[in-house]
RNA sequence: AGACCCAUGGUGUAAUUGGCAACACAGCUGGUUUUGGUCCAGUCGUUCUAGGUUCGAGUCCUAGUGGGUCUACCA
C-alpha cells in the first residue's frame, strides 16, 4: 500500500555506506566531535555535533567527544564543563568518557620520532618571520631553510632536547620534510611542534613542547579508530596532510570527510567576536540569551528537540549557505506549539473596567491549558470588574477588518465573558487612552453561552486585582544585518542591534508564580516564554523566547 | 595570479545516479478556530552562461562566468 520512496542521503552518507559496501573496516563506524576547550559552543557546532551523533546513531557506530586541547595557551577546564553539559543538553552521550588530544602527547612524540628517523622531519631553527618568508605564496613557490637537511641523528639529538626543555620558546620547531613548491601551502615544510613552557590544563608542566592542529588531529583519529573524521570545508586542504601523515607512520587510516557548516542569518560564529560580545559587555555572558551559543539558545528557551529538527532540516552539503532565521524559529515553534502550556499575560497593559459588574465580586473561569493536547488539563482563572488587557486591543477609530476591542464594539475575553466598549477615558494632555469602560453580557460566561451575541475578536486579558507584576524580557535579533561580518572596511559591532534587548513590566496571571526556572508556556496571543534564572521568590522573570506569528501585524505593515 | 572546492525557486536541501525537477521554510489566497496562533486547502516561483556527447542532460565532457577557501610556532 504505502510507496515507500527512499529516503536519499547526503553526500556523507553516500560515502559511509560506500565504504560499509565495500567491506571497509568490516562496516564499523566511528565518528567524533573534536572541539578546542577554548569557549562555548554555537549553533555552528550544534550542526557537527548533530551530524557526528546522528551518523553514528544511524549506521549502528560509536562517536566520541574529544577536547582538541593542544594549546595550552587558551584553553581551559571551565570550558571542558560547559561543552559536555551543552551535548548532553542537546540529547547525546559520547562513547566512554570524554577524550583528550592531550592524552596522546606521548604517542604523538614516538610518532614524530619516527617522522625523524625516516628522514622525513627536521629542526629548524629558522624565526617566525623567516619561516615564514621561506613559505612562499600561493603562487609563489617556497625556498627550502638551510636547517632542511641537518643528519637524522642531529635533529634526533635536537628534538630530544627540545623535549627535555633546554630551548627557550619560539627558538626552534619541528618540520616534516614534503615539498617547498607544492601549490597547497600546507605541504610546504609544515610545522608540527613547536616549543612552548606553558602549563597545560591537564598535563600541567609535563611538556615543553605542544604538536601542532595538523600533527595532532588526524593522528588522535587515527589513535582511537576513527573511521569517518568529518570537518567543515576550510579543512579541504589539510586533507593530502592528513593523509600523508597516516601514510608515513602507517598507522589506522581515519577518512577526512569535509561539509560546509551552517550558517544562520544574523548570528556569527566566530569564536574571537562571540568573546568580544562578551569582554565588552555587550551582552550579559555567554549564555545572554541573545547569543548564538548553546548555552544562550537554551536560556532563551529554544528546546533541544528544535534545534535538533533544524539540523535535520537545513541539511548536509558543500555548498556555502546562510540559512533564514525563520526556518529556525519555525523550528521552536513547532516544538513549544505541542509542548507548553497557554497563560495569560498582558505585555502592555490598559485598564478595563466593567461598569456593571459588581464590585468586590469575583469569579473563576476554567480555561484549557492546551488546546492542542486536552490531556494537559484545565485551570481556573480569577476574574473581577477591573481588568488588563493589551493596549494594541484597543483602538479608538478602528479600521471594519480590526475584530478586538473598540467604541461601540463586542469582544470575548478568552474563556470570560463577551463585554461591549461603552467608552473610554483620555490624558488630558497627552491625549493617550489611559482606561477601557465597558459592559459585560452576563449570559455570555464561557461555555454557558446563551448570550446569542457573536464577537469577531477574542482577546486575552488578567484580573487587576489578582495580577502579579513580572519583568519580561523582549529580545530581538542581536545584529541588523544578516551577514554582519562579511562587510570589508566595516566592524561587525557596527550592526549590533540597538534594541536587541527590552525589557518591559507586564501583568501575569497568578498561577505563573510558581513557575519554576526554565519552565517555558505561551503566552496567550503573544508568544513563547520561559522563566528565567534571575527570577526571585517574588518577582519573575520572563525570556521571550519566539514570538507568535502574527498576520494581522503582517498585513498592518502593508 | 596559482591550487583546490562549490553553483537547482527568495532561503535551505532533494531528484530512484542519464528518463515528467520535488520537499520544507518564507510569500500570497481561501477555509476552520473562544489565540488574527495551530490546523487544512490552494497558489507563486528553480537547474549560472556557451558549446559538446546522447533518442534523452540538473546530472557526463570542454570552456567561460560567479562565489568560496588556502600564504598562524591557532584549531
Amino acid at each position: 500500500m504505502s510507496d515507500d520512496k527512499k529516503a536519499s542521503l547526503n553526500f556523507i552518507e553516500e560515502f559511509i555506506e560506500e565504504d560499509i559496501n565495500n567491506g571497509k573496516h568490516k562496516g564499523r563506524v566511528h565518528t567524533r566531535f573534536p572541539p578546542e576547550p577554548n569557549g562555548f559552543l554555537h549553533i555552528g557546532h550544534c550542526k557537527a555535533i548533530w551530524i557526528n551523533f546522528e551518523l553514528a546513531k544511524k549506521y549502528g557506530g560509536k562517536a566520541n567527544l574529544r577536547m582538541d586541547d593542544t594549546n595550552p595557551s587558551t584553553e581551559k577546564t571551565d570550558y571542558v564543563d560547559s561543552i559536555k553539559n551543552d551535548i548532553n543538553w542537546l540529547g547525546y552521550e559520547w562513547e566512554g568518557t570524554e577524550l583528550y588530544s592531550s592524552d596522546y602527547f606521548q604517542q604523538l612524540y614516538e610518532y614524530a620520532t619516527r617522522l625523524i628517523e625516516k628522514g622525513l622531519a627536521y629542526v629548524d631553527d629558522s624565526t617566525v618571520e623567516e619561516i615564514a618568508e621561506m613559505k612562499g605564496e600561493p603562487t609563489a613557490p617556497g625556498v627550502e631553510s638551510p636547517y632542511r637537511n641537518r643528519s637524522i641523528a642531529e635533529n634526533l639529538d635536537l628534538f630530544q632536547r627540545m623535549r627535555k626543555g633546554e630551548f627557550p620558546d619560539g627558538s626552534r620547531v619541528l618540520r616534516a620534510k614534503i615539498d617547498m613548491t607544492s601549490p597547497n601551502m600546507h605541504l610546504r615544510d609544515p610545522i608540527i611542534y613547536r616549543i612552548k613552557h606553558e602549563h597545560h590544563h591537564r598535563t600541567g608542566n609535563e611538556w615543553p613542547i605542544y604538536p601542532m592542529y595538523d600533527f595532532a588531529h588526524g593522528q588522535s583519529d587515527s589513535i582511537e579508530g576513527i573511521t569517518h573524521s568529518l570537518c567543515s570545508l576550510e579543512f579541504i586542504h589539510h586533507r593530502p596532510l592528513y593523509n600523508w601523515f597516516i601514510e608515513q607512520l602507517d598507522i589506522f587510516p581515519s577518512r577526512q570527510i569535509e561539509f560546509a557548516r551552517m550558517n544562520v542569518a544574523y548570528m556569527i560564529t566566530s569564536k574571537r567576536k562571540l568573546l568580544k560580545l562578551v569582554e565588552e559587555g555587550q551582552v550579559s555572558g555567554w549564555d545572554d540569551a541573545r547569543m548564538p551559543t548553546i548555552a544562550g539558545m537554551r536560556r532563551r528557551g529554544y528546546p533541544a528537540e528544535a534545534l535538533r529538527n533544524f539540523c535535520e532540516r537545513t541539511g548536509v552539503a558543500k555548498r556555502d549557505n546562510v540559512i533564514e532565521m525563520e526556518l529556525l524559529e519555525f523550528s521552536v515553534r513547532e516544538v513549544l506549539n505541542k509542548t507548553t502550556p497557554r497563560v495569560m499575560a498582558v505585555l502592555d497593559p490598559l485598564k478595563v473596567v466593567i461598569t456593571n459588574y459588581p464590585e468586590g465580586q469575583e469569579e473563576f473561569m476554567e480555561t484549557e491549558n492546551n488546546p492542542e493536547d486536552e490531556g494537559m488539563g484545565k485551570r481556573k482563572l480569577p476574574f473581577s470588574r477591573e481588568l488588563y488587557i493589551e493596549r494594541g486591543d484597543f483602538m479608538v477609530d478602528a479600521p471594519r477588518k480590526f475584530f478586538r476591542m473598540k467604541p461601540e464594539g463586542d469582544v470575548r475575553l478568552k474563556s470570560a465573558y463577551i463585554l461591549h466598549c461603552e467608552g473610554y477615558e483620555t490624558d488630558p494632555v497627552t491625549g493617550e487612552v489611559t482606561e477601557v469602560r465597558c459592559t459585560y453580557y452576563p449570559d455570555s460566561r464561557s461555555g454557558e453561552d446563551t448570550s446569542g451575541i457573536k464577537a469577531k475578536g477574542t482577546i486575552h486579558w488578567v484580573s487587576a486585582s489578582h495580577a502579579k507584576r513580572a519583568e519580561v524580557r523582549m529580545f530581538d535579533r542581536l545584529f541588523t544585518d544578516p551577514a554582519p561580518t562579511t562587510h570589508e572596511g566595516k566592524d561587525f559591532m557596527e550592526f549590533l542591534n540597538p534594541d536587541s534587548l527590552r525589557v518591559i513590566e507586564a501583568f501575569i496571571e497568578p498561577s505563573l508564580m510558581d513557575a519554576e526556572v526554565g519552565a517555558q508556556m505561551q503566552f496567550m496571543r503573544k508568544g513563547y516564554f520561559c522563566v528565567d534564572q534571575d527570577s526571585t521568590e517574588d518577582k519573575k522573570v520572563f525570556n521571550l523566547t519566539v514570538t507568535l506569528k502574527d498576520s494581522w501585524a503582517k498585513a498592518q505593515k502593508k
